[in-house]
DNA sequence: CTGCGTGCAAATGGTTTGCACTACG
DNA sequence: CGTAGTGCAAACCATTTGCACGCAG
């Protein structure tokens, strides 16, 4: 998760290398929560106040597009982001806006043994993503990061 | 889902029973793949065109806020909505934005055994969906509607 | 008759686009 | 150097809002 990691992951997805990608796609990977464009672009002009609203929009579209970060479904009309690409599920929280990742093979290996019995005619599963609603207790279990 | 249930439900929720809240009401129900607020409006002003739409942007948040249509989370930034008030699952398909609902309740019984033991420490699951990714054979499976 | 609901039009706000300029490779 | 990327501001467009009028209860 370092400068020169990100740096590398441009580089591979064929997109050039400039500061504004980097710091974007380092704020989006630091970032907790699932930032929407809002929380990534106020995350950058702290430091970085000069960088322009429309290029951190177009950065987000190109990472997505070449499938280095991720849109998240949400009910809000706002867009979110996760950087975590390797499969997992989200814990959405019913009273606020957090969103935490949950991460667990042997729920992965149930569904998929479950779905290879019982096909869903008419429909070829790719993928299966559980949306699990609920509350948090207050605790700041942040320790979601995988 | 007649005109008589429509009318019946917006007045236990206590609304005030409007010809254009009728009219979107029913045409939301009738809608097949989870229709967008602009898939409303087309499908209302067809046979009433003199309905405004910031009326029936209105009107579909009261449905929402009564809890007779629900929201559904999609990757793209235009909200949905699902007349289907019993829990179900969603088919998504990677290709095109079609939705349909998927009902299986040896899976629901499944997923809160599996919850019932293994718990998600800090966290009081309520409920769980199913994003099923894939693709539907092009046969026209329109028999989604439970 | 009282106030909730409607219609209209203007306002909002997140996102996009166009274009001239910059700098990565 | 040539082109992808940036900055800025204007444009977009779905949705929201304010307000006067109308109709449901």
């Amino acid at each position: 998760m370092n400068k020169h990691t990100a740096r590398e992951k441009l580089i591979l997805k064929g997109l050039r290398v400039t500061p504004q990608r980097l710091i974007a796609f380092e704020a989006i990977r630091d970032l907790k929560n699932h930032p929407t464009a809002e929380n990534i672009i106020k995350a950058i002009k702290v430091d970085h106040p000069n960088i322009s609203i429309g290029t951190i929009y177009k950065i987000i579209d190109k990472l997505v597009e070449k499938k280095l970060i991720k849109k998240i479904k949400t009910e809000k009309d706002v867009m979110r982001f996760d950087p975590i690409l390797e499969h997992h599920h989200h814990l959405y929280c019913t009273d606020t806006d957090r969103i935490d990742n949950y991460f667990d093979s042997e729920m992965d290996e149930l569904l998929k043994e479950y779905f290879l019995k019982k096909k869903i005619s008419g429909f070829k599963i790719e993928e299966i993503k559980l949306q699990i609603l609920g509350k948090f207790s207050n605790k700041k279990n942040n320790g979601e990061s995988k």
